[in-house]
DNA sequence: CCTTGCCTTGACGCTGACGACAAGGTTTAG
DNA sequence: CTAAACCTTGTCGTCAGCGTCAAGGCAAGG
């Protein structure tokens, strides 16, 4: 499978499938004419990439799913490495909602607040003579 | 006050300072050698501008606010301009919260999973002859 | 006079995951 | 013979909010 049909039915474009390549993602055979030469399981692998960075992963959180996949492993959850860093994007993400939760409050609380205080339609005479 | 004190005063760098000049939020007077001069007002419109930056809004979002404290509000909030930007940025910030729930939800489960698949440390022989 | 310490306007760097384009080689079909 | 449709490497652009020089002007103290 050539670089086209494996962007395709991975979803991706071959710009981001080379990107990938670059990073020590993927690690394709070359044809004598010097294309790049896929495999189902370079499939996998990428759909397993593209899977983790939509939930919010970075390339390097990556790296060890894609080695578990490779060390013949069905899923690239199952080793040490890939639960660490699982671990960490969930201690991240909670995280995250523990901030996001109270700019939310916060938010709710300034809105509440300029409600209560409107004051007219901004660029106008100040508050003294109607 | 010239621009290393406000910048001081105001938590911030005076690369800062020019750059939300450059953006239109602040409007400094020049004096005769041509240094940028700013009165106390300049000074609440950059802490209002930092505490927006802070909870996550851009620079964009945060011209209201500055326009609402410039025509003598007390408060950034209370002009109708930025209501309109505090309801949208809630709702933003609700719509990422429950995105972010869910991504919380698969990494969980993911997690669950994979501690109950556990396999060996990775890199090992693939799992046939031990 | 010289140094110190402000200030000025550029202009490039950074982070991340690519998009877009350039200039060219290869293979197949007509 | 040529056009179409693949492929290659290389380089620059994107978004945001600045950091970080670079090169120079201006004011005051010793």
């Amino acid at each position: 499978m050539l670089i086209g049909e494996l962007a395709e039915r991975a979803g991706t474009s071959t710009r981001t499938l080379r990107y990938y390549e670059a990073h020590g993602l993927v690690h394709p055979q070359r044809s004598a004419n010097g294309y790049r030469v896929y495999d189902e399981a370079e499939l996998r692998v990428v759909r397993e990439i593209r899977a983790l960075l939509d939930v919010g992963f970075g390339l390097d959180d990556v790296r060890p799913f894609v080695a578990c996949l490779r060390a013949g492993n069905t899923s690239g959850d199952v080793c040490p490495d890939s639960v660490l860093v699982l671990r960490r994007k969930l201690a991240e993400v909670d995280d995250y909602l523990d901030r996001l939760g109270a700019v939310r409050q916060q938010l709710h609380s300034q809105l509440t607040h300029a409600i209560a205080h409107r004051e007219e339609p901004c660029p106008r005479r100040r508050a003294s003579a109607p």
